[in-house]
DNA sequence: TATTGTTATACTCTATAACTATA
DNA sequence: TATAGTTATAGAGTATAACAATA
């Protein structure tokens, strides 16, 4: 395939933009999925960041999230009165905190997993051959 | 290409999966992109939903951003002091105000607009021939 | 003295209900 | 009487600053 690195960045422009505005246009069903659920973006963010095993320290959870450490207290504490989240402490350090996932939080994550990677029906109507490119392409921007 | 309805819903689901992980991947430069500029998500869609020659009832804004129409009211209200929107009325029925940006506002919806869809670095690192795949893939997707 | 996290507080955002103007 | 939009008000979410506990 003839190209050049300019030809190469418009292609790229071209394939972002579109993904892009194709997940714009699909936001308003995730934003009723947790509305069904009665959870926020937020919350959904919340559980995104957190599993069952490695304890997160509030810090970090701050930073991750770009806000004030007490707006993360605020954000778990909500977590916690869904029973989503709990606080640790641990022996080494008695200021810290670690949190994790509960098994009902683990639940709710996986299921809104699940349901944001549920494919538009849209999405259905591209030829297999088009769906194996596309996959196939994304799959290799994997950790990038 | 030999294929099933079924494989071919297993390849959607990975296709948009993977879209959908890389999208939210890259949605903390986005949120940097609107503090930069002291707005909102919600002043994004704001600007998004409006234009300069069709005018937008408060009802049909409230409508599409599926909220009450009191909230529309304070969006629009935001856009008015920033600049970027004004309310006009119409003689056929004077309840009605139609919503449009001003030149400013237009200006600021292009620049982010632009900036949203400049391909995350890691995609320009998809060989031409993916990339072209990719954005081949996507037109199909267009309206659906 | 520095660091982790929470509490106090004010400000912004969002929704429900009451209201004004027009149809 | 019904509809478009705004205002009044209360509640939820987010930030800054002061604080308590531990290192």
């Amino acid at each position: 395939m003839p190209t050049t690195p300019k030809a190469s960045a418009a292609l790229a422009r071209q394939a972002w933009g579109r993904m892009f505005d194709y997940l714009m246009r699909t936001a308003p069903e995730r934003s009723r999925a947790l509305g069904r659920r009665g959870l926020t973006p937020n919350d959904a963010r919340g559980l995104a960041s957190l599993d069952r095993d490695r304890g997160r320290t509030m810090r970090s959870l701050a930073g991750e999230w770009e806000c004030d450490a007490s707006n993360a207290t605020w954000i778990v504490d909500r977590l916690e009165r869904f029973g989503f989240a709990e606080r640790r402490t641990i022996a080494s350090d008695r200021r810290v905190k670690l949190v994790v996932l509960t098994v009902k939080g683990e639940r709710v994550r996986a299921e809104l997993l699940d349901e944001f990677h549920t494919p538009p029906p849209g999405l259905l109507r591209l030829s297999p051959r088009d769906l194996a490119a596309l996959a196939r392409a994304l799959e290799k921007l994997g950790g990038v």
